[in-house]
DNA sequence: TTGTATGCGTTATCAG
DNA sequence: CTGATAACGCATACAA
């Protein structure tokens, strides 16, 4: 009954010949006889034989399966960087292997471990926004095992690295909030030691300075969760606005903080932009079916899973270590809807 | 450099011992002395010995990896029930190989075959608007591969399913916009013989006839990929709009499908719920953000993963076949979020 | 209590 | 041109 596939071994005893004749017919090796090869071969096509990828793995020590962590696939910016590795990992007949660390870092390890047990031959992340210890992940790179990392990334380990341009998006938000009148402006960021905040708060007070704004530290927050928790988002929106002076405006420095400022800006009873400014990275869709549509800065999201596998494939074909690590910056897209217009051409108009 | 690990053979050699004996004591066997033993797992532990997981499928036959294959991942209803999946497997040490057929019966296909050349132990499957050639899947169940299909399902196969209240969720719907006072109601589908479809189908006319309406068949549009090429949604709804008599509101029967109604109705400069009434099903947060908020039909899809992958570890890990296949049936959700309510109150108040 | 031998499906290395 | 054998890492029936 149970599912039981056709192997080299019994073609080989139907045809009366061996196992490693079987095995060359069917790899096309010139010592083997044209008449032979044509038994063999429409015997197994027949009888629709595939090689085993379990034997194969075991023979090759290598799995042609790749690992993938990212904190959640329930996000359009991951799920889009997702598709990007899926399409180029397919062409090129690997495996990808998905899991998600939900921001925690135990999870993160654990998948990590359970990924590296020798059953991936490359990995690609994005660290979970709680990961403050790298030895894990460090003690793996050191062991050869291909990893290429992404958006949040590790600077210490020497690796391929791909990421967008997260200074000039922070940057051009900002700078697109100030053009439209707004001057006091908030900002909701991802933990403040993850790479993408770090580079993400740079653009954002470097915006703020050359338009000579001072930068305020009361109006920078962290949720150090990354919004995966509902209420932190909510909390630190709540204190921006019990502040003596209040923020005119907001800058949300990742998907999930865009949404979610949004979300209890809406429950606040607030309209965007009227009552607030709000600007923020995002790879939703929706966003621009919001009214007015909320203007984001996107990330070439697939782009960007398909150079991360790309040049994990690299690192796993390459027979020797290689010694020249790039790290890719994607260009992000400031998507002007509108949203953020209006504050500047009532007071125009005023 | 490449990435050596330590197998039971290491062990047994700078132990003196058999590689048998060496197995035994890691798996605590009763016939090891307790000595033996501690001196095996303390040097495994210390050498963080991990079992080659590869060598373990090829001996007992099984992957402990299960398929996916969903049209897209970047859909909020796939990604959460991947979600659901995921959080059992996980607890269960499977892992989950996800395969994306972006709604196209080749890729499905190219997926299925890779995916099943003995390389996983069970498939969960929602089949693409494409598909109307089942005999590979039933070739592969026949070949006793577990299959646990669920949202677009296939009724001739013998397996589990796992299902949302598509005729409930569809006729709450309808009926809600009934409710609201619109009377020509329009619907825009999947593919006809898609299973969901066909459910979602009669629910809509069933609410239709309930209200004392006729059913209108041009009022029923179907696009045939599902809402993957931006175009189609587009077509149908202009089409709907130059009918004699035009609709005054939509259902919209699927995920993508309310999205791009949305955006077309956008697009032509209309506003719901004044112009256009909508209801559709959907998953996305984002819905109820907008403005003002659409009202949806929910599917409760992280708990469609969880129940899926319990049944398929039931496949899986029974050893006799199981003849007494479920369909679980799990409730829709309404959520009505006051952009249906107005036209019925202004008819009241005017 | 421990060791030896075998097999899971495949390919590579020898021999013939 | 083809066949026998060993090996990949592990578990287990069988021997000792």
């Amino acid at each position: 009954m149970k599912f039981e596939a056709i192997t080299i071994k019994d073609i080989a005893r139907a045809l009366g010949l061996s196992t490693s004749t079987v095995s060359r017919a069917l790899r096309d090796s010139y010592e083997i006889s044209p008449e032979t090869k044509k038994l063999v071969l429409e015997y197994a096509e027949k009888n629709n034989y595939h090689p085993n990828p379990i034997a194969l793995s075991l023979k090759e020590r290598r799995s042609r399966s790749i690992g993938v962590i990212v904190c959640e696939i329930a996000n359009s910016y991951f799920s889009q960087v997702i598709n990007g590795i899926e399409s180029i990992a397919y062409n090129n007949g690997y495996n990808v292997i998905i899991a998600q660390s939900r921001e925690s870092f135990d999870r993160e390890l654990l998948n990590l471990q359970y990924l590296t047990s020798r059953s991936i031959d490359g990995l690609i992340i994005s660290i979970s926004t709680e990961t403050k210890d790298f030895s894990y992940l460090k003690e793996l790179h050191q062991k050869g095992m291909p990893i290429v990392f992404f958006d949040r990334i590790v600077s210490e380990i020497e690796t391929h690295k791909v990421i967008a341009d997260n200074y000039k998006g922070a940057y051009d938000a900002t700078a697109h909030l100030i053009h439209c009148g707004y001057r006091r402006i908030a900002t909701v960021s991802n933990p403040e030691l993850v790479s993408i905040t770090k580079e993400r708060l740079a653009g954002y007070k470097a915006a703020l300075r050359d338009n000579g704004i001072e930068v305020d530290d009361s109006l920078i927050k962290y949720c150090q969760h990354g919004g995966m928790i509902v209420t932190e988002v909510e909390e630190v929106v709540k204190e921006l606005f019990e502040l003596p002076q209040k923020p005119d405006a907001i800058f949300a420095s990742a998907d999930k903080l865009t949404t979610g400022c949004l979300r209890i800006i809406r429950t606040m009873g607030l309209k965007v932009p009227d009552d607030i400014g709000l600007i923020g990275f995002s790879n939703t869709d929706l966003t621009e079916l919001l009214d007015p549509p909320l203007s984001v800065i996107k990330q070439p999201a697939f782009e960007m899973g398909e150079v991360a596998m790309n040049l994990l494939l690299q690192l796993i074909e390459s027979k020797r270590p290689v010694t020249d690590f790039e790290t890719k910056v994607l260009s992000t897209e400031l998507l002007i809807r509108g949203s953020t217009k209006m504050k500047k051409e009532k007071e125009i108009a005023g």
